[in-house]
DNA sequence: AACGATAGATGCAGCACGCATATATTTCCG
DNA sequence: CGGAAATATATGCGTGCTGCATCTATCGTT
């Protein structure tokens, strides 16, 4: 019973949170619900291959070529060749790079107007409890690659750490 | 800064979990992404129609439509006659029943694995404040109908209310 | 009885995705 | 050094979910 309960709460939070998340970057850039974690991981990464892609995304290898291409023909990432001759630089232009960090500030708008409903001292405690969820739900890197698609990594080394990654 | 990466921790929470529920229940149910909001919507409401279904999942009239063909087809829903004459009552089949409750377990116990990092007490404080900040992010009443979508509405009636609808 | 509103269903097209396959480059081993 | 295996990318093809526009049937109101 109580842990039903809890499940509904918790599962419900992060289902809004995800959907007011997906929803207001669906807006901002085309290209289906992989290409904001797309472009992040292309602000993330040096030297982002398409492969690298393909599993930061979870998609098929077709599924990330097909993105790369409708993200290049709208102009916000460039296919450059890399020092491996068959893998592919996949690079923001200066307008994905504008595009992303639109992305990144709306998220972290999203996410901050959710935690509006708490005192500065709850939110702490909050994040908090988060972060060692989240070290206890990971155990491998390359799932922590997945689990911080959408994150401004910069934003994590430069405070305190990733909670996962680190 | 230190929003930033409140932002990515809180972000990135809801991100896997929702991943890995999504995950689970694409196992258990397929005919797609909101196939399991559909089922649960069924087992939580008594004569439910595709128009309201359609307003739960925030789906377009056509994909409710579509959506209850595939189920209908799947043996996991009825269409039954309405009191309304233009209404069709949706219903759970014995089968759709033992699919739906399927679903509620694996999403608890996936919501419940996550939770496993935590100490009981610490598991409390966060339930409670995550059910502080649904009901904080929540002001309408159809608003909190997609937000408690995949929730199993009996539990939060049975043990102190749901954080929002309540 | 008639008109507007509401619920449902269907034709049609778009878009993202995966599977299977083809091509190019690198790596490994004999 | 040469050839096979592995790796990275690209493409042909089909599938599935979705939305828009439209049509039909029933309800509510006047």
């Amino acid at each position: 019973m109580h842990a039903q309960r809890a499940a509904n709460v918790v599962g419900a939070f992060a289902l809004t949170l995800g959907d007011r998340l997906a929803a207001r970057s669906s807006l901002t850039v085309k290209h289906g619900a992989s290409a904001p974690a797309a472009l992040a991981a292309a602000a993330n990464y040096e030297d982002l291959s398409i492969e690298r892609l393909r599993h930061v995304l979870g998609l098929s290898h077709p599924g990330a070529v097909r993105l790369v291409d409708r993200l290049q023909a709208d102009g916000l990432v460039s296919r450059r060749p890399a020092a491996d001759g068959r893998a592919v630089d996949v690079r923001l232009t200066a307008r994905g790079r504008k595009r992303v960090e639109k992305l990144f500030a709306e998220r972290e708008a999203v996410v901050n107007e959710a935690l509006a409903g708490l005192a500065p001292a709850e939110r702490d405690m909050l994040v908090g409890l988060l972060g060692q969820l989240l070290d206890a739900m990971i155990d491998t890197t390359p799932e922590a690659e997945g689990t911080c698609r959408l994150c401004r990594h910069e934003a994590c080394n430069a405070t305190g750490g990733c909670p996962i990654a680190a």
